[in-house]
DNA sequence: CATTGATATGAATCCTACG
DNA sequence: ACGTAGGATTCATATCAAT
């Protein structure tokens, strides 16, 4: 594997995933994401061109017999609208392709491109998990008075397959979030000061760099540590950046040298900064022992009584796992539910056994059996 | 006219716009649509089914509370993309041809749909203007911690051509605002407590109600006091009714019985709001009156000298209403601006005349005239 | 009457590991 | 691949009862 952190893809073969790990890949999006082999990327991030129809050009009568009159057949004002849809469909077809199973893939746009990337997505067979607002804090004010500050850009994220496995921190982000579930609206300034890159003149280096604090919540969020996370509009790198800083892996595709210099220097200069974020700490689940392996590795015994925190007897514990409260047997879950009289619960949370003379919940048992079993 | 607010269309000719002011139409929104006549409509409101394709199976709360149940009616079921594609280019075609040359549509959805609606209007000749989130303070929580909280609809807004000359009353929203201007991220509640219509048996009369603030904004914004607005999934008729409340005219169209009778008694019992915001006292423009108009009507001369607010002498004015300064002739903006060293200025708040000794803006000037000519 | 607490509910593409 | 059983998951707001 070359050293280099920049790779031509005239020059090299990469249609093996591993040799192009952390690299940046100099070259046409659509060509180089046609060398890459099926199935070998965990996430994707795209920030493609976003179609800004600023110039009069085009949907002006090619004549000059004046404007535009709305004629719902006229072909040449859907031409533009067919090139680009033509250019995503080449490129999100690539992604689809070259993303895992149960991979998942971000596309940031606006108002402009978003409606066309969404509906290829949808036939596709891309399913959106979410459409997040990037609302910005400081966003530009909207100079002629004759619409609503556009102040927002918009994210789709989408699973490769409607029955895809994907990967969703949801605690991490709850953590970050406050200890309340993270939403679709993600209120984040825009990328300025010295997080912006710079050319030899003090001009900004790139016109769309997109802010740290972004990546770092698609990252934190949808990435497991070690995961593979494409990028082929990579820019100045911010997706690389980030991705190295939490400790993930990434590739990138860029055609601009300038960019690529400025994205190498940055990935180059960028620090780790593991934590429990990015480690999932707080993605543990609980342990996968059943009441009745609970029973089995006689931490608990048939017939013994369960209470409930303050201590009353709600039942005993029969011999496949479930609780008897005299009128019927019903696992944990039922059963507490049955006493809170909702329609379900988590008996694990509820239950307690009595054991030297103080209430033992018996969600601790779980654990502390599981550790004693990883101990082994 | 009937004085009737309901009427049925299968037994009336509506052809006519005149004869369905302030009506809810019974019937099928597409037949409906139909029957109207070209350019006859001012701004549309569309909140069509959003195809949810929620799964069958009733989601619990994630607190054992019991069931929760959003829009699970029938009438949101589509068999694919395709169906709900066709659909909606139906409606959206008859929308387009019966509003008016610089009418403007809303149409609100979700990412179940939004995206087939973006990208079906933008083929059809509709121009974005924006695309509105709303960012629901009180959303429904995800409740079983798989994705992020959807807790955002988005609306577009879209005028009929990309050179219509539509309405948006930019000081009212700018005000409304606290003097900053709105932008594109609209921060508001979901619809509940008395504003929520309640059936017999005190459940919600409709699955999707829209807030009153949502329309109240939509038509403080987009439209002018006496505009037809047009709403094709009329439902409970907040449209209607805020309509009324601002001194604009309605035109609903809707199918379900239970939906109109809510509509029309909620309607009747809406009272008139007429204030400064909805009489757009905010959007006064300056008077149309150019330089050289006021040397023709006397009120400046050739060679008058124009000065600066401190009363310094910049330079004098020349036939065609420009001001020499010495070096050049330059219209007021471009004077003012080359003083300021700007790129461009307003001259009207730049330039001051001596009169009686005293120094007049000739901002104060065109305002004087104007009300003069008026009063002929 | 004011405050506190219990209960209800909203456009939702809403589980997953194991056999 | 598919069925099944175990089990993990919620926030802001409105209303109404209780203190």
């Amino acid at each position: 594997m070359s050293k280099e952190m920049v790779i031509d893809s005239i020059q090299t073969n990469i249609s093996c995933i591993d040799q192009v790990i952390n690299k940046i890949i100099k070259g046409d999006s659509i060509d180089v994401l046609k060398s890459f082999e099926d199935n070998c990327i965990d996430v994707i991030f795209a920030d493609p061109p976003y179609f800004m129809q600023s110039t009069d050009k085009v949907l002006q009568r090619a004549d000059g017999t004046g404007e535009f009159r709305g004629c719902d057949d006229d072909w040449d004002k859907y031409k533009d609208y067919a090139e680009y849809d033509a250019f995503c469909m080449s490129w999100l077809r690539e992604c689809k392709r070259i993303l895992k199973k149960n991979g998942s893939i971000w596309v940031i746009g606006s108002f402009q491109n978003i409606y066309r990337i969404g509906y290829i997505m949808q036939n596709m067979g891309f399913w959106i998990l979410n459409d997040i607002v990037w609302s910005k804090t400081n966003p530009t004010p909207n100079m002629s008075g004759t619409r609503f500050c556009n102040a927002h850009e918009t994210l789709l994220w989408c699973s490769k397959y409607k029955n895809s496995k994907f990967t969703f921190n949801y605690k991490t982000m709850k953590t970050l979030n406050g200890g309340k579930q993270d939403k679709s609206v993600w209120t984040l300034g825009i990328c300025q000061g010295s997080e912006r890159l710079k050319d030899g003149n003090g001009n900004k280096l790139h016109s769309t760099q997109k802010p740290e604090d972004l990546l770092s919540k698609i990252i934190l969020s949808s990435t497991k540590p070690n995961d593979i996370i494409l990028d082929p509009f990579f820019g100045t790198g911010t997706t690389g950046a980030i991705a190295k800083k939490y400790g993930r892996r990434f590739v990138g595709i860029e055609r601009d040298d300038n960019y690529i210099a400025g994205a190498e220097k940055r990935i180059k200069q960028q620090q780790e900064h593991l934590d429990m974020f990015s480690n999932l700490d707080f993605e543990v689940k609980p342990p996968r022992i059943s009441m009745s392996s609970l029973i089995s590795l006689n931490k608990l015994y048939i017939g013994q009584e369960l209470l409930d925190k303050a201590g009353n007897v709600i039942g005993v514990l029969t011999d496949n796992g479930y609780v008897n409260d005299g009128e019927e047997s019903l696992s944990i879950h039922k059963s507490s539910a049955k006493v809170l009289k909702l329609s379900n619960n988590n008996g694990w949370n509820f239950f307690y056994i009595s054991r030297d003379g103080k209430l033992v919940s018996i969600n601790d048992l779980r654990y502390e059996t599981a550790k004693e079993k990883h101990n082994d």
